[in-house]
RNA sequence: GCGCCCGUAGCUCAACGGGACAGAGCAACGGACUUCUAAUCCGUAGGUUGUGGGUUCGAUUCCCGCCGGGCGCGCCA
């Protein structure tokens, strides 16, 4: 993976400096783009770090790398020192043109790295309770954790995506007769929901769907076998509406995973008799507690209540002992803001059971706060209020929803005024990059059909630069691949987005300022249409991993 | 009260696990289409990074105190 250019200088800079100071092996020095071309290429922060520890000046400590490193950069022009202490690399146009032709022969796989040496890791996603409709909150969790996945499949792990359905407790329980409310209002009967029940519109309409499919008589049934129809009925249909809200914005589950199944098999039962072997339970109250706070919680956990029942994080306990004998390596969660109080007392249970430290990583989605006309809109399932994920689609777009909730670090709050969106959807940052994809295809849609003929792409970069947009432009695209590590290694994925406007940008500009298609010039003509097709490449693969569709045109 | 997230241009956000002059997009203003898609480009203007300290060659970034906003703090899930 030599095209990864910033690895290959970042080996060379490590080995100066541990020519300069043995001892310090382990510093932590970036190489980075220079925002300024006047700084050339890349630069490194080295010698600041490594001046702190030889306690000499910066700059000439950066002066003696510099002598070390020179004779030892293969495709770097020059090395410069500036400022305080940065060294500066200019590559060779030549080296910068060979990575071109390398990105031409990878092509659907440029940009592939193999951090995940096959790995196996799962993302637990979105897994809502199926008592309601996604909401634009869940949208922002499902785009998440679908980009995460599969950013890390081209970072070369072996990704399983999952969907955990919360099938059992009280909460399901609640949906059930809050079905057979709504159904008993059907036929005239004056019922009210109960307290903490689902209020929902939705339920009205499936137990309309209900009575027109069984009819009046269920009512009939014993109660044990009611509710539990009233209650699988409810979970099924709404399971259904979830799946195809999914399905809708382009998300799919390699696996969806019961809860009530680890029930149903004896799971949940053994793991806490394995805690309990363990010596990390206790009995208070008539309820069983689990010791978190020996790991750092604020207090200890019940795992079963006073009655009898198991708490849902007992059966969460179990459902993460699952995965870890499915073989994963590592398991990543994507949570709602309204668990992070939750991830203490799941990294204790993970230490009670034993397993690796790293084995669970748990990421928080700050919710969205929906604007509309300037009013915030509150979004909770329980109240029955909430914006459905369905009508932001019909509003904004698959695309454009994507690309807003992924632009940003989940973990920090997100705006969207939905009135905004729509009457600004032309302005959306996401069509930015979609037509500068649009755009190149229509270039070569011209040259065909004015029968123009050119040199091969492979060929033309022999041509070489005639200027600094065309020089910017194989910048970006080379850097493509570092781009995919860092998102992969901090599940990241707005630093694609950045990115990929960057990349517009640069393509953008090239495209106004430079005239393309010119049979006059056949050389420059070749050039620029293997620049054009380099960038496709790019913005094509880039956009796949974000799940936002890559038009033809627009 | 305790814990987590956040506070950067008028608005929405960047600044790549301390670095060069804090950058984009909207909104504002001025230019560029008889020529490959003007959903674009080129340019101008816009800032005491909430606030007060501290750590050091250097702080938007790390630490502490305050101010302001969001979310949690169940034998719910």
């Amino acid at each position: 993976m030599s095209y990864l250019v910033l690895e290959s200088l970042k080996e060379k800079i490590g080995e100066a400096l541990s020519l300069l100071s043995p001892s310090s092996g382990q510093i932590d020095f970036v190489v980075e783009p220079t925002r300024e071309k006047r700084h050339g290429d890349f630069a490194t922060n080295a010698a600041f770090l490594l001046a702190r520890t030889l306690q000499r000046p910066p700059r000439e400590v950066a002066q003696d790398l510099k002598r070390l490193l020179e004779p030892q950069l293969l495709g770097v022009a020059r090395v410069t020192v500036a400022g305080g202490g940065f060294i500066n690399f200019t590559l060779e146009d030549a080296f910068l043109l060979e990575l071109l032709g390398r990105v031409l022969v990878e092509d659907e796989r440029f940009g592939e790295v193999d951090i995940g040496k096959g790995k196996k890791v799962q993302v637990e996603f979105v897994s809502v309770n199926p008592t309601g409709p996604l909401h634009v909150g869940h949208g922002k969790c499902a785009a998440f954790g679908d980009a995460v996945a599969r950013i890390l499949k081209k970072a070369g792990f072996q990704v399983e995506k999952e969907y955990y359905i919360n099938d059992a407790g009280k909460q399901i329980e609640l949906l059930g007769i809050s079905l057979e409310v709504r159904f008993r209002q059907l036929l005239g009967e004056n019922v009210d929901i109960p307290e903490g029940g689902y209020r929902g519109e939705y339920l009205v309409d499936i137990a309309q769907e209900l009575l027109e499919e069984r009819g009046a008589g269920i009512l009939e049934l014993p109660v044990e076998e009611r509710t539990k129809l009233f209650r699988e009925y409810a979970v099924e249909k709404i399971l259904a509406e979830i799946r195809r809200d999914l399905d809708d914005f382009r998300v799919f589950f390699d696996v969806w995973f019961s809860e009530r199944s680890l029930y149903e098999n004896g799971e949940v039962e053994y793991v806490l008799s394995l805690l309990r072997e363990k010596g990390y339970t206790y009995e208070q109250d008539g309820a069983l507690w689990l010791r978190t706070t020996l790991w750092g919680d604020d207090k200890d956990r019940v795992l079963i209540r006073e009655n009898g029942a198991p708490t849902y994080f007992a059966s969460d306990i179990a459902y993460h002992w699952n995965k870890w004998k499915r073989g994963f390596a590592r398991v990543i969660d994507i949570w709602g803001a309204d668990h992070h109080g939750y991830i203490p007392r799941m990294h204790a249970a993970m230490k009670a059971l034993g397993l690796p430290e790293d084995f669970l990583e748990i990421f928080i989605v700050q919710f969205v706060t929906l604007l509309r006309g300037g009013q915030p809109e509150r979004m909770s399932t329980r109240q029955g209020e909430f914006v459905p994920l369905r009508s932001l689609i019909e509003e904004v777009g698959v695309d454009a929803a994507r690309y807003y909730f992924l632009m940003r670090d989940p973990e920090t709050h997100l705006e969207f005024d939905v009135e905004e969106a729509k009457r600004q959807s032309m302005d959306n940052p996401v069509y930015y990059v979609q037509y500068a994809h649009a755009r190149i295809v229509s270039v070569f849609r011209e040259a065909k059909k004015r029968d123009l003929s050119w040199v091969s792409f492979q060929e033309a970069l022999r041509f070489g630069f005639e200027n600094e947009d065309e020089r910017n432009l194989a910048k970006a695209i080379v850097y493509f691949p570092e781009v995919v590590k860092q998102s992969a290694l901090l599940r990241q994925p707005y630093l694609l987005c950045n990115y990929l406007h960057d990349l517009a940008g640069s393509f953008h500009s090239f495209y106004n300022l430079h005239r393309i298609l010119d049979p006059e010039n056949v050389p420059r003509m070749s050039f620029r249409l293997a620049l054009c097709r380099l960038t496709q490449i790019v913005l094509r693969n880039a956009l796949e991993l974000l799940g936002i569709s890559v038009p033809e045109s627009m």
